[in-house]
DNA sequence: TCTGGGGTCCTAGGACCC
DNA sequence: TCTGGGGTCCTAGGACCC
């Protein structure tokens, strides 16, 4: 606990929502709702419009429509979302080195660690200077908490929200914290609020009272003690600025449960793939891999197996998620499949030096097996070289490409196309061989509705457009975010910039 | 038409080793 | 011959968070 409110947390309001109203004109002031749009889908985020209707984060989609059915049901468009989020962060950074994110929208700060005075004052201005910025950046606003720990000024954001600044001033957390609902502390969740509450506790004061020897027994060692803390106002973890990812996984839900086994090995040895795209994405290689299956019922469980080396080698993972899911009694049907992979090292490929090494570490291994007992060799992985092994094209195994080759054009409610002749528009539906389009820019008026069918060449996918016009510089500038280094902004234009096309875009620079 | 996708951390039991 | 503890790794499940 500090002595000033010097943590801040900062919170984006409605974030996905935010910036699908920001891009999109004609969605202002409306409900947007984003999120799963399949029949299995839930709510991403409702922006404040939708919430009215009583539409919340990860309600079933299927509920929303009924609660809210003029809403405009959009689907994630997360490389926009990143952009924004990238430029946010980098605001975070001119603060202090200390950032700690914890998703697209939400990071704590250490203001002291930036050397802002440890008074209420200097983080009130700073923390003001940063919402001012953020809106003339991206567009979008946000809600920040400051306080002397960082659940307090998780807190403090929440209470803020939205579009707000509260400060909780060291020294009357306690009493502030009294009064609320346990729910509010930082890992309480439904079953943790459950067992409580069947103890008679409600309330973050009653939590107190019960005492740290009453809440261990109740919720365990670790646990309770760390609630017991949490309730006292006490929270002395720091803020850490990067931490490695310690897995990596995927995962589908299917529209309908799966019951054919060959499907479902095929689908396994699809998430395998993508798995293991991303690990060599995150120049990592990793030594378990997990499946995951729910059943038609929701139960859920995991299958795990660990190698005797890390690996980021497409066929490993495949022939180990296969050996696992052979396990797994599917007959009754499956609605989601996952592969994951953790016991993550961080050498790639291309890391010969520690390829050699483990090499070696493993021979030795498998000689020790060797002796120890032969029966071994009937296992799971016995006998194939540990480490990173045969590198293989990742997906083309699959046969996705070309897959992808041959599948009809889909036209997602929300996803950016261009047309030949009117620009620049987003898919409001499509059906019966139509697609609806509406012809607008983040900058520009609301636009124009125009329908076409599903397959006219003149209408394109395109990538998202920034939120701020290009060569609005006046916010771009006042937040010092670098800005325009794309390598294709050299060249001059006539008709002045041209949107997504990668012109000096505030929102689309990277820090 | 109930219930996504990507993570983190904790617990608990059994194997195995010292 | 019997008894005992601690530490680490692996597996599985569950709670929680955004």
């Amino acid at each position: 606990m500090r002595g000033a409110p010097t943590i801040l947390h900062l919170d984006m309001d409605a974030f996905y929502a935010s910036a699908e109203q920001a891009a999109k004109p004609s969605l202002r002031g409306k409900p947007v709702i984003v999120g799963g749009l399949g029949p299995r889908g839930v709510v991403a985020t409702a922006s404040y419009e939708a919430r009215v209707f009583g539409v919340h984060s990860a309600m079933a989609m299927a509920q929303a429509r009924r609660l809210c059915p003029n809403a405009a049901f959009l689907i994630p468009r997360f490389a926009l979302y990143r952009k924004v989020s990238d430029a946010v962060m980098a605001l975070l950074h001119t603060l202090s080195p200390l950032v700690e994110p914890l998703s697209l929208d939400e990071a704590f700060v250490d203001l002291e660690a930036g050397g802002t005075e440890p008074t209420v004052e200097a983080a009130r201005a700073v923390a003001e200077r940063l919402r001012a910025d953020i809106k003339a950046v991206t567009g979008l606003t946000g809600s920040v908490g400051l306080a002397g720990s960082k659940m307090l000024a998780k807190i403090g954001s929440e209470q803020a929200k939205p579009d707000g600044l509260v400060v909780i001033e060291p020294g009357t957390e306690r009493d502030l914290l009294g009064p609320m609902s346990v729910r509010t502390l930082p890992g309480v969740g439904p079953a943790t609020a459950e067992t409580l509450r069947r103890a008679g506790i409600h309330t973050v004061a009653e939590t107190r009272e019960a005492g740290e020897a009453e809440l261990v027994r109740l919720l365990g060692r670790a646990h309770g003690a760390s609630l017991f803390l949490m309730a006292e106002g006490r929270d002395e973890r720091p803020v850490v600025a990067e931490r490695d990812a310690k897995s990596i996984s995927v995962e589908d839900t299917f529209d309908v449960d799966l019951t054919d086994r060959t499907r479902v090995q095929l689908e396994i040895a699809r998430l395998a793939d993508r798995c293991v795209r991303r690990l060599r994405e995150a120049g990592r290689s990793g030594r378990t891999v997990v499946i995951k299956v729910r059943r038609y019922d929701f139960s859920t469980l995991t299958r795990s197996e660990t190698l005797r080396g890390p690996t980021d080698d497409p066929a490993v993972v495949r022939e180990a998620a296969a050996r696992l899911i052979d396990g797994v009694d599917t007959t009754a049907g499956v609605r989601l499949l996952g592969v994951g992979v953790s016991g993550l090292a961080d050498y790639t490929q291309e890391d010969l030096f520690a390829q050699a090494a483990q090499a070696a570490q493993a021979a030795q291994a498998a000689q020790a097996a060797q002796t120890a007992d032969a029966a071994h060799e009937a296992v799971g992985d016995a006998g194939r070289p540990p480490g990173p092994e045969r590198p293989e094209p990742v997906g083309e195994a699959a046969g996705e490409a070309s897959e992808d080759a041959e599948k009809p054009r889909r036209w997602l409610p929300g996803s950016d196309v261009r047309h030949a002749e009117y620009g620049a528009g987003w898919v409001q539906g499509s059906g019966v061989g139509r697609v609806t389009v509406r012809f607008e820019e983040p900058w520009s008026p609301p636009g124009r509705v125009r329908t076409f069918p599903v397959d006219d060449p003149a209408l394109q996918p395109a990538d998202p457009l920034p939120l701020l016009r290009p060569d609005a510089d006046a916010g771009a500038e006042a937040a010092e975010v670098p800005s325009g280094q794309d390598p294709e902004s050299g060249g001059g234009s006539e008709r002045g910039p041209e949107p997504g096309r990668g012109r000096g875009q505030p929102v689309t620079s990277r820090p």
